[in-house]
DNA sequence: ATAATGAATGTAAGCGGTTTCATAAAGGAG
DNA sequence: CTCCTTTATGAAACCGCTTACATTCATTAT
């Protein structure tokens, strides 16, 4: 099959050390074993194996930096089940069995002494990101995507899922479907926004949306001004779990019935979705593999592969609770 | 720093070999050691290194399936510059390099004795994807993305690309930019088309869109439409180069100037776009790493990391000449 | 002429695993 | 009580590559 070191070395009748030198471009090779060998190589149509090369040398253990604002890096050591702190559980796993080790540290505290950099959640700004970025070195965003930038990111699939679950609810007979979505200025909300605005005129069906604030506390208000501009809806998609389990309340209050006369669709798949009442269909985003993905990602950029910048979505998953029909 | 082989079976007190008998659950190991070596293993929070794992397996040389549709497969081999030859060279690149045989093919000849495949393009069907599902092979999409499918995929940047080349025109002060888009059931013209909304309306530009066919046939009768109905646009973004072009050459027929009357915007950067006159501004899909992200993607599955389907998008790079101020 | 220096190459020891082969102990059959 | 098979383990080779160290040969300085 494809040749290795041994054979161009034969070939070229000379040790693999002396091939690994001219590879490489190191110590000393005369120009007439440089030819031979390169002649060699060309002729076996020779390609190192990265594995085998990574593996020599000693597995390279690199030091990488995950950075992120105040309030993230907090909740990641105090709370257990906290959005982060899965998604930095996936990144250290991740790290440890590729020999990467992991610091973390706020944005306003980390040096540039790190051979790569995993940056965490929104608080990150833009303008910190460009910064580092003169450092030439690798860069991965973990949820959380700029446009524009080209600066590789991973983030969790808010289109895909929304149009997923979107189109379970039309599949049901439902037809009034209105969003309820954060500031659209949040790469995840505009994503299951437009996520939902897709599938419903795949289908042929109007859509309606109300925004909520950042925190989520206009929400009485928000019902009232849904139910009087648009009736009372089919099912209503929150895009968030938190918008849509605080929007259940306010049409509990208001004595609808979930799901009989209006069904509930959230998305994140947070702890309380499962134990409120009724507990609550919605989008799981993986969490976990948020984090070993990108570190995956950061990996293959430290290996020096010279890759081209991705956005990189990890698709969700659909879980049918009890507040959809 | 984090602990090997040896380690482990030191700790335990067996050989190297007995413990990676017990990691991989193979031959014979009796109750009481495989306890041993498992408290051992818990203890040093040890995991496997997969690089090591890999060479050790003799570089598992993997058959690996690119499949296409008849179209597709023609051009590869008969059109040096044609998109997918890129595509391929890329894949055969990455390929070789890390020892997977590559076997060409068109969907119907395909048979299911592939350690993973690649399928190339828009040509492959739903229903042959689900079915090719079924065999739990490695599977990533080349330049296809199926929503709600949820299967791997590697494509280029639509969105990103479409608001990052319309911002830049209307940081050049033009405001009545229209878009001449194909089809939206294509994901690639869907993903453009809703990058150029999401640019207008994040700075409060009124989009307008128009939908040209699959060829492009009816351009001269679209751009009469386009005149009609809104009058003369600062700037025409064309979710193609070839449908760019072809605006392009309906406007120069109408004695309009490009770029000094009317700019033009396309994407792909086809190799017409820098011979043709004007030259045309664009957006830059990056081919042949289509390809190459596309196979890493497939030998990552191939390697039995037990990863999250995702979509990757790469991308583009916006390559100003003179069809725009 | 001789020692010291530097250039060019080879030998062999890893890197962290897997696997073949050998060896030993434990059963079971005759 | 032997003989053979099965079970359990370790020693060592190997995967493809890098690199420290050893060796050789040609220069150059003394």
């Amino acid at each position: 099959m494809s040749s290795n070191l041994k054979d161009v070395a034969k070939l070229a009748g000379v040790s693999t050390a002396t091939v690994s030198r001219v590879i490489n471009n190191k110590g000393y090779i005369s120009k007439k074993t440089k030819r031979k060998v390169i002649k060699a190589i060309s002729e076996l149509n020779y390609l190192p194996a990265k594995t085998a090369r990574f593996l020599a040398k000693k597995g390279q253990t690199h030091n990488i930096a995950i950075i992120s604002g105040e309030r993230v890096l907090d909740s990641i050591f105090s709370h257990p089940d906290e959005f982060y702190t899965v998604v930095v559980k996936g990144i250290t796993d991740f790290a440890k069995k590729h020999r990467l080790n992991t610091h973390f540290m706020k944005m306003e505290e980390a040096e540039y002494i790190y051979d790569g950099y995993l940056l965490l959640g929104g608080e990150i700004t833009d303008n910190y990101i460009k910064e580092l970025k003169t450092t030439q070195k690798p860069i991965a965003l973990v949820d959380q995507y700029i446009p524009g930038l080209k600066i590789d990111c991973v983030v969790s699939d808010g289109y895909d899922g929304a149009i997923y679950g979107i189109e379970n609810l039309i599949q049901k007979g439902l037809r009034k479907i209105v969003a309820l979505h954060g500031p659209l200025s949040h790469f995840g909300f505009k994503d299951r926004y437009d996520g939902y605005i897709a599938a419903m005129e795949k289908h042929g069906l109007l859509p309606k949306t109300y925004e909520y604030d950042e925190i989520g506390n206009n929400m009485s208000a928000l019902i009232d001004l849904l139910l009087k501009t648009y009736g009372k809806p089919d099912a209503i998609f929150g895009t968030n779990d938190t918008a849509a389990i605080r929007a259940m309340e306010e049409l509990k209050n208001r004595k609808f019935k979930v799901p009989e006369d209006i069904s509930i669709l959230g998305f994140d798949d947070i702890v309380s979705a499962s134990t409120v009442t009724p507990s609550l269909t919605t989008l799981k985003i993986f969490k976990y593999e948020l984090g070993s993905v990108a570190a995956r990602r950061l990996f293959t950029l430290l290996m020096g592969e010279e890759e081209h910048p991705t956005k990189t979505s990890l698709f969700t998953h659909f879980i049918k609770r009890d507040s959809t029909i």
